[in-house]
DNA sequence: CTCATTTGAGACATCCATGTCTCAGCTGAG
DNA sequence: CTCAGCTGAGACATGGATGTCTCAAATGAG
């Protein structure tokens, strides 16, 4: 017998590798993403509808994620630079999911996926502008750009990440290091 | 009678409109890239062969804009972060054309685009390298990377200027100083 | 083993963007 | 005005990805 929530492994499996196709290239074909997951392009029809709904289902993912790294780092509690190391060690593993999100702007004409976003941004928004008026964070900054900025350097860890240019391993501390403290050495002169 | 020179001027105008386009939507159809440039598809595809010619020109300006950035900027010249400051404010008009190169990483199949960014991306990384050996930069984050992030963050300045979420006039600004000093505010305590 | 279920390979049909063509209208030089 | 050339609107063909279907092979429970 079969019990409906073998799809459901498959589901993840298969979005898995959607994600890594995706993320460097928007407009693979179908083909091609069921290669790389390891299933029939048949099979691939069975778990989602269309090109479309498999699209949108990354997104999702992506968005869920994202959500879900925000609690886990907990950015409402604390001290807000802390709060953004810990947010970093948490979102870089989904770091090519994010890339996918920062590329895909077309998927934004969902009413609910764009309504997810605009809710999650917001609490990224007010997370940097606590941080602002705790005297963590630059205050020169909107922290409208922080968010974003944020967000871009995270996709760009993503895509070298894939493509090999930068070690999963030191991506953390590229990303921290970078977004906190800036390229600009510090005179210890 | 008709002057060669007259499509030239035609061609611009419309690259333009394509950058303006492409940039959020790679996608976008001939048609609505025809829209936007005021013009016909008729004509589109009297001034480019096809698509393919099409992104590959808006390839190719936006690779020539960057070039001809680090020149302007001297970047090879003098203190390197005043030469990167020369440089933000060279290449923030452009921005929208940069993001687009970023999104566009299939561009990147074409031997001759891959080999021209390869090479200004050699001489952008060999400028981070050189401001870390004369002190300017932190010699904790790999001169790619630096490279790598600075040129997403411009993508991103380009995405939120493009769509309104950042001001034209404090881009500049933005970039600069988030890339160099970080979004950590310094102790003055 | 037996049978129900699932999967993959392939053959279609369909849709849509692209590429090509024609022709009428406009423009600008003479 | 006259005419050559450019442009836009639209029709049409084409190609390629997508969506749907069938059937044989593999799987796996009993």
């Amino acid at each position: 017998m079969s019990y409906p929530g073998l799809m459901a492994i498959d589901r993840d499996a298969v979005l898995k590798a959607a994600v890594t196709v995706l993320s460097r290239q928007p407009t693979a074909h179908l083909d091609e993403i069921a290669r790389v997951a390891g299933i029939s392009r048949a099979s691939l029809h069975r778990i989602f509808p269309g090109r479309d709904a498999l699209i949108r289902e990354v997104g999702l993912l992506g968005l869920r994620r994202y959500n879900s790294a925000l609690d886990t780092a907990a950015i409402e509690t604390g001290d807000t630079a802390a709060a953004l190391r810990r947010l970093v060690e948490v979102l870089v593993p989904d770091a090519a999911l994010c890339a996918f999100l920062a590329g895909e702007n077309q998927l934004f004409d969902d009413p609910e996926l764009c309504a997810l976003w605009e809710e999650q941004d917001a609490r990224v928004r007010a997370f940097f502008l606590r941080g602002q008026q705790e005297g963590a964070f630059r205050i020169e900054l909107p922290a409208g750009w922080l968010s974003e900025a944020f967000f871009d350097l995270l996709a760009g860890v993503g895509w070298a990440v894939q493509d090999g240019r930068l070690a999963p391993r030191d991506s953390a501390f590229a990303l921290t290091e970078l977004f906190l403290g800036g390229a600009l050495r510090r005179s210890t002169s």
